[in-house]
DNA sequence: ATAATTACATACGTAACGTATGTCAATTGA
DNA sequence: TCAATTGACATACGTTACGTATGTAATTAT
């Protein structure tokens, strides 16, 4: 049997690890996954670890750059469903709230992230969807839809409040209710950026 | 010399590990933070800490109700000190801004504790800022001046949009330009909320 | 006065991290 | 083609720091 390319090897390597990581990060946090642990469920050993990502932290930031892509991907997947701008604005907005429902997500990007690694601002790539949700904002208002003088910084306060949204709902004891009162909120809130914001109804 | 009453002397135990535990986890982080170092600074050992707290989570857990307690209390000052109510509720916000760009809130309330304890929102008085938003918010609805079908769940989102507003500017470049960006952004976002918004301006 | 509980300190075992080093394959250069 | 070097890991080691178990002196209860 022919044995695959070495560059090929190293990229297994390297995946393996990162999904070794994801997972145990994911399943019981960052501070109590064991890298023997984990590496050794990949069959590898720390010393592939450290070889490649010099450390814990450095498999963290792996593990979230990966996440971070998927989840640009999929918000533009959802704002690019729907002809409206501002509805697949506000969408956007809710499919963040959905994806941060997710534990994996919420443990590793909303989490230990920001504690382990600092400001979720300066990720590599978190300014994936900061950017996906600041460009759709500034679309608006080019349409004149929208009446937001700083699409950047009203688009980084829409994701904090939408990430906190999602820790609520998360947390609630009937997270079914709990979600439909903190997307009707939001919704209600994105209204108010609307230009003719008829607010009072 | 009389000695101090006994009850005195454990009230001074605890509240001296919970200053040390303080003054550590926001200096170097809840994980950089060495028990051993930290109790012998405070002329104790680990002992004394297990046997009040438990551990070294139930520290952690004191002092954010401490913290907690201390930004409510200057929440409320604040909103007190404006006759205007909505002026009043937005200040108040400003300042949970403001509040969450000292690095001890912002290391320990908003990294460190959310990734130790979990959920925010399931602390034992950060229900205390939240609340205080809630009510102002209510009261602003009964008086006709905001347009909020579920005061909670917006006062939610707004603590969730100011303390990401936070990070973002502590970890800025110039957090001079980026405080005024964001808090100008917030204002607008606030004003959405009122009553006959005068959104285009 | 003695028993029991409280408020700590001390001692111990262990898990986990980072580093330093070792090894073997693959690549490069002559 | 063969030696030298680099790269990709594994192994071994030392240290730190945590939790627990135990010890002890002072207080409280009986």
């Amino acid at each position: 049997m022919a044995h695959k390319p070495r560059s090929e090897m190293i990229a297994e390597t390297r995946a393996k690890l990162v999904a070794a990581a994801r997972e145990a990060f994911g399943r019981v946090g960052y501070a109590n996954a064991s890298m023997d642990d984990f590496t050794a469920g990949a069959g590898l050993t720390r010393g592939a670890l450290y070889h490649h990502f010099g450390g814990k932290q450095g498999l963290l930031e792996a593990v979230i750059t990966q996440i971070d892509a998927e989840m640009s991907a999929r918000l533009n997947g959802v704002s690019a469903r729907f002809s409206d701008p501002w509805q697949g604005f506000v969408e956007e907005c809710v499919g963040y709230i959905e994806m941060a429902l997710e534990p994996e997500i919420q443990r590793i990007m909303l989490l230990d992230g920001p504690a382990v690694l600092g400001n979720p601002f300066n990720w590599p790539n978190q300014p994936g969807c900061i950017r996906s949700l600041t460009n759709s904002l500034k679309r608006l208002v080019a349409d004149g839809q929208a009446d937001v003088a700083d699409p950047e910084a009203t688009a980084r306060l829409v994701s904090g409040a939408s990430l906190h949204a999602s820790l609520w709902i998360a947390n609630s004891d009937d997270p079914e209710a709990t979600s439909k009162r903190a997307v009707a909120a939001f919704k209600r809130l994105l209204e108010g950026l609307r230009t003719g914001a008829p607010s009072s109804g």
